[in-house]
RNA sequence: GGGGGCGUGGUGUAGCCUGGUUAACACACCUGCCUGUCACGCAGGAGACCGCGGGUUCAACUCCCGUCGCUCCCGCCA
C-alpha cells in the first residue's frame, strides 16, 4: 500500500480540480491546522495555491489524528487522498479526504517569521530569513515575472539577430577606472570584479559579432544606502554595430522593451493588478526624447532649478521630468539625451559641431533611471584623446584601446538593471523586494 | 561618506514627550475544551534583564552623552 501510494504522481494544487472523484498527492508546507474535537483540517500550500485535506477523528484514522495533533505549521507534508467536490469548501470547493500524511520534514514549532502571518516584519528580519520570507505566495509572483520579462528580452535579442555572450567577471584591471570596483587577491596579485561587461561586448562588436546582449552579474562597490542601490546585481547589456548614432540603440530599446512588456501583460497581467494593484501597460513607441539642455528647463520651468555646475539630473529632477512625459505625451518612459562630457565616461562618443556633448542618452521609467547608453567611440586616436583628457593612465586599458586599432565598426549600446526595472514594473518601493538575495554595502548573509 | 528616523517576548506594535504599579495589546507558541472548521472559537499558560555602555536622579523602557545595528533621504548609479 505504501510503494503504491508513493507511486502515485504528484498533483499540484492548481490541478486539484480535475482530480476530483479520484485519489491524489499533493505536496506543500502546512498552511493553517485546525485540530477539532471530531474532525481536523489542514491547509495546504505548494507554489500554485492553497487546498483543504481533511480527516475525521476516528478510531480507524488514529495514527493521521496523532500526526495532525503533533503537526506544525510551515512543516513539509506529503498528503494522499480522495479528492471531493464540496461547495462549502472555501478553498476552491474541493478538499481531499486523507488516506495516508506523510511528516516529509517537522518544521519547528517557533518560526522566526510566519509566511502566513498578518503583517510583514522588518526588512532585516526578513532578509535574514529570506527563505521563510519567500514562501509568501505574493513574493513568489515576482520571480514568475522576473523569468518572463527575462524569457521575452532574450526571445527578442535572439530574434533580431544578437549572439549572446557570456563575458569575464574576474578582470585584471578596473574596467573604467575609479573606485567603484571591488579589489581582490588573486595568486599574489590584485584583481577586480567586473562593474559592467563594457569593454568585452565592445570587444565583440571588434570581433565581427555584429550584435550581443549578456545576461550577468555586475558588481559595485558603491557605499550606496537607496532603496534602488545594490552592490551586486544582474546586468541587461547589449551592443550593436554599424549604427549611425545612438538614435539607433534607443530606437532598438524601445522596441524591445515594449515586446517584453508585451508578454508579461499577457503572461501576468491579471495576477499582478490582483497582487499589487498595478496595470502592466505596453508603452507606445516611440518613447518620448529629451535633450538634456531642454530637460533642465522643463524642470526649471516646473520651480527645481538645477545647479549648473551639475551636469545630470537629481532624483528630484528625473521625477519632474517623468512628471512631464507624462503630461505632455501620456508616457511612463522618457529618454534623456545629449548628456555632458564631464559626467559621460571617455568612451562615449560626443558631437562633432558640440564637442563638450555627448551622444548618450538615459531611460527613466517612472522617474526611475533603469538604463544608461550611447554611442562608443570606435576610433582609436579619438578615443585616446579622450582618455587621457579624462586623466586616465593608458597602460591598465591598452588591451581595450587595442581592439580599435585594427578595424572596428561604428557601434553603440546600453547597459540596464534587472532588478531596477522589476522594481518599478511591480511598483515595489524598494530592490530588496525584488532580489531574490540582496547584496548590499552591509549586507553578504545570507 | 553627509543628514533624519527607529532599536521593547518568536513577529508586529503601545508605553517614552510629562521618570515612580506585576512593561500592555495582537499574531504565533504550549495545555485543556469544542459535531465541518475556513482570520475557527472558548478557557488557561509560558515567553522581554526594553540594542549595548556610561551619566543625571531617591528612582530610567522613559531624560542626557557615547556606541553598534537597521532604515530612509542626499551624494553615486543600473
Amino acid at each position: 500500500m505504501k510503494a503504491l501510494s508513493t507511486s502515485l504522481p504528484r498533483t499540484l494544487i492548481k490541478d486539484i480540480r480535475k482530480a476530483v472523484g479520484s485519489e491524489a498527492k499533493v505536496q506543500g508546507w502546512v498552511k493553517t491546522i485546525r485540530d477539532q474535537k471530531k474532525m481536523q483540517f489542514l491547509l495546504v500550500r505548494d507554489h500554485t495555491g492553497v487546498v483543504q485535506a481533511t480527516v475525521e477523528r476516528s478510531a480507524a484514522k488514529a495514527s493521521i489524528n496523532e500526526l495532525i495533533a503533533g503537526l506544525t505549521r510551515e512543516s513539509a507534508i506529503s498528503v494522499i487522498g480522495t479528492v471531493v467536490e464540496n461547495p462549502i469548501v472555501k478553498t476552491g470547493g474541493v478538499e481531499i479526504l486523507i488516506r495516508e500524511l506523510i511528516v516529509e520534514s517537522r518544521a519547528d514549532g517557533l518560526i522566526p517569521i510566519d509566511p502566513d502571518g498578518p503583517v510583514e516584519p522588518n526588512s532585516e528580519v526578513r532578509l535574514n530569513w529570506r527563505f521563510l520570507d519567500l514562501r509568501r505566495p505574493e513574493i513568489a509572483l515576482i520571480f514568475q515575472v522576473q523569468t518572463a520579462f527575462e524569457h521575452a528580452m532574450r526571445e527578442y535579442w535572439i530574434k533580431e539577430g544578437f549572439l549572446e555572450i557570456h563575458s569575464p567577471k574576474l578582470m585584471g584591471s578596473p574596467s573604467e577606472g575609479g573606485a567603484e570596483v571591488f579589489p581582490f587577491e588573486y595568486f599574489g596579485r590584485t584583481a577586480y570584479l567586473a562593474q559592467s561587461p563594457q569593454f568585452y561586448k565592445q570587444m565583440a562588436m571588434a570581433a565581427g559579432f555584429d550584435r550581443v546582449f549578456e545576461i550577468g552579474p555586475v558588481f559595485r562597490a558603491d557605499p550606496s544606502f537607496t532603496a534602488r542601490h545594490a552592490t551586486e546585481f544582474t546586468g541587461l547589456d547589449m551592443e550593436m554595430s554599424w549604427i549611425d548614432s545612438h538614435e539607433d540603440v534607443m530606437a532598438f530599446e524601445e522596441r524591445w522593451l515594449a515586446y517584453s512588456l508585451e508578454q508579461v501583460r499577457q503572461e501576468y497581467g491579471d495576477p499582478i493588478r490582483e497582487t499589487f494593484g498595478i496595470e502592466v501597460s505596453v508603452p507606445a513607441v516611440p518613447f518620448p526624447r529629451v535633450p538634456m539642455q531642454e530637460a533642465r528647463e522643463i524642470i526649471a520651468g516646473k520651480g527645481h532649478v538645477i545647479p549648473l555646475e551639475r551636469g545630470d539630473l537629481d532624483p528630484p529632477g528625473e521625477r519632474l521630468i517623468a512628471e512631464y512625459a507624462m503630461e505632455r505625451f501620456g508616457h511612463e518612459f522618457v529618454f534623456v539625451t545629449d548628456y555632458p562630457v564631464d559626467v559621460r565616461p571617455f568612451y562615449h562618443m560626443r558631437y562633432v559641431d558640440t564637442p563638450h556633448i555627448t551622444k548618450s542618452f538615459d531611460l527613466l521609467w517612472r522617474g526611475i533611471e533603469v538604463t544608461t547608453g550611447a554611442q562608443r567611440e570606435h576610433r582609436y586616436d579619438v578615443l585616446v584623446a579622450q582618455a587621457r583628457e579624462k586623466g586616465l593612465s593608458l597602460e591598465p586599458i591598452q588591451f581595450y584601446l587595442d581592439f580599435f586599432k585594427y578595424g572596428c565598426p561604428p557601434h553603440g549600446g546600453f547597459g540596464a538593471g534587472l532588478a531596477r526595472m522589476l522594481m518599478v514594473l511591480l511598483n515595489q518601493s524598494n530592490i530588496r523586494e525584488v532580489t531574490f538575495l540582496f547584496r548590499g554595502p552591509t549586507r553578504l548573509h545570507p
